[in-house]
DNA sequence: TATAAAAGTTAGACTTATCTAACTAATTTT
DNA sequence: AAAATTAGTTAGATAAGTCTAACTTTTATA
């Protein structure tokens, strides 16, 4: 059983290397600074952590997770996400207030516990900040994420998070048709004033451009979909 | 700011003494017990919380909570509470699953959330073991559980919990048309079989002892509401 | 390529929460 | 009331996670 301290450095190390998408392997420092500890603090703990077999690490070498590493840290994200998603469909917290507090519900340790808060939620796919959550065999796909505004014209796509989290954002929002889980189809991009013509409900309508990067949306024409 | 630690000695201590109702004070080797570690640890614990004000402490003597203590014990209890009604309620956990999570649910440090969490469940005012939960002011009416078998011919009181959480019991109670919060009124006691006449949704029906006892209830009469 | 800068490591210290073992005080029993 | 038992305390040790300060290795650059 890994304790909390363990579980963020791990998750801190998947959030680094693999789901940043750009790197295998982190450096102490690095990872010091995305937990806030000094890079003696972190030092120890990868020693730590590589004889645990959760890691690979070696003196003055990078870090990466071994697969039982990545089977923990996958495991947190899981859970935070599906925290996140609880407190803001349920809870009514905003988009912005949901991560401090899932930071502490993350480490809560029942598996039954999180395996009924899956099913309570009607097992989401995207957290409210658009992110993916992994399901309960630890499998991640991947997905870009995007605004409305980077669709490709033509593609139908999935809301799955607002940026903005204002009242007046979300009525408006509202006021669209648009919800979490709302399809919607890019049908045109005006050249003229950069209005993006969207179908949501069978009906056609004009958002502009400041509103669409406020949407983050998911599509599956684009996302091929990759595992982790 | 109190750690989980520090929060887990005041709890015990509310429990032991104020919660009880029959004790002001409580002994080191007794929180120790509580605890589940050993006196040494329980005695060191008590000079620190002495130091913060949270208790009343004298070399050789017992430990009480102070106003302060008393406070943040409260809290606690509340949100263990709440948490194991959320679990029951929402989650379909079970009556005697919802503990063991709940205890570490209750350290999680958020107001907003815990008043969320209050106002989703709609405010209730017993957990599912029929323990009363205090509100967010940090009052609690200490109302004695007892179950239906006890309850009064004549009086009118309100199910607020089973104590048998098998399907085939919760099953059975909902064929009687019994759920939590239902009012229940006591017709009369059988002496002949020790039958229970009750009337429920202005349906009178009788109920074996053995049935009764696993019903806990609370009743408005009984209870000269007492604040802690 | 030599040197300066950045990255990483080690040693020693501190805090929190726990333990064991030995001790002291208070209470109960004979 | 003296002895025995129970309750409570102290001192010293341990483990986790953190720090600072000094040191070493690696990388970048002049």
């Amino acid at each position: 059983m890994a304790s909390n301290t363990e579980e963020n450095y791990l998750k801190a190390l998947f959030q680094i290397t693999i789901e940043s998408g750009n790197k295998q392997e982190a450096g102490t420092n690095e990872i010091a600074a995305h937990l806030g500890v000094k890079p003696a603090t972190a030092n120890d703990m990868l020693k730590k952590l590589k004889l645990k077999k959760l890691i690979q690490y070696e003196k003055y070498g990078k870090s990466s997770l071994t697969k039982a590493g990545k089977k923990i840290a996958i495991e947190v994200v899981r859970k935070h996400r599906l925290w996140e998603t609880f407190l803001f469909q349920k809870l009514a917290f905003s988009w912005d207030e949901v991560h401090e507090v899932a930071e502490q519900l993350e480490h809560i340790q029942s598996k039954q516990l999180i395996d009924k808060l899956d099913a309570y939620l009607e097992y989401p796919a995207f957290d409210p900040h658009g992110d993916t959550i992994p399901n309960a065999k630890g499998e991640l796909t991947i997905t870009i994420k995007k605004t409305l505004l980077e669709e490709v014209v033509g593609h139908q796509c999935k809301m799955i998070g607002v940026k903005d989290n204002s009242a007046s954002f979300l009525q408006y929002v509202n006021k669209m048709g648009l919800s979490i889980n709302q399809t919607i189809k890019i049908v045109a991009r005006q050249a003229f004033d950069d209005l993006l013509e969207i179908e949501v409900n069978k009906k056609i309508t004009s958002v502009s451009p400041k509103f669409a990067e406020n949407i983050i949306v998911e599509c599956a024409i684009c996302n091929k979909a990759t595992k982790a």
